[in-house]
DNA sequence: GCCAACGTTGGC
DNA sequence: GCCAACGTTGGC
């Protein structure tokens, strides 16, 4: 089982859109992006867990936790021309881009600030303080652990 | 709104 | 295959 940091900006969809949405499990689509579209296609697997990250918000960081549900399967946007996804050079035996479903798991009582997260040394290496702009990413275990008790304080 | 750090596109 | 121009992400 993998670990991995996904991230929206929560006014277009948030962990409560997740949360509430009525399926109990939402699409995470429109991944448009090679390194993330090649991590959800190769590499993700059902029940992996993920840390739901806000970005481009007040307080970008950590708001919790979700699981996959369902593994890579074609990215219906790419195929819509009025989708903001939809993407002319893709075809249904060409397919370029991909999705999973995720589940709710948990809402952190706070969010897990970015602030929060570059303050802890053992942190340094993630992904997401090198790489900033990397939509899905990979998670260590103990960088998972570290976060996780980090929203337990 | 600015801008750094990327990623993508397309001419050559 | 190089690289300039352009587009996007995301923190601040």
């Amino acid at each position: 089982m993998n670990y991995w940091l996904f991230k929206s900006e929560p006014d277009e969809y948030s962990i409560d859109t997740l949360a509430n949405e009525k399926n109990g499990f939402g699409r995470w689509d429109g991944i448009r992006n090679y390194q993330a579209r090649n991590l959800i296609r190769d590499k993700i697997a059902e029940d992996d867990m993920v840390f739901f990250y806000h970005s481009s918000c007040k307080v970008p960081g950590v708001a919790g936790i979700a699981k996959v549900v369902k593994p890579a399967y074609p990215d219906p946007a790419q195929f819509n021309p009025d989708s903001k996804y939809y993407d002319p050079k893709s075809s249904q035996d060409n397919v370029r881009w991909f999705c999973v479903d995720l589940a709710f798991v948990e809402k952190f009582k706070s969010v897990v600030s970015l602030q929060t997260l570059k303050s802890i040394p053992s942190l340094d290496h993630m992904v997401l303080l090198k790489q900033g702009r990397l939509s899905v990413q990979p998670v260590t275990k103990e960088e998972w652990q570290t976060i996780v008790a980090a929203a337990k304080q």
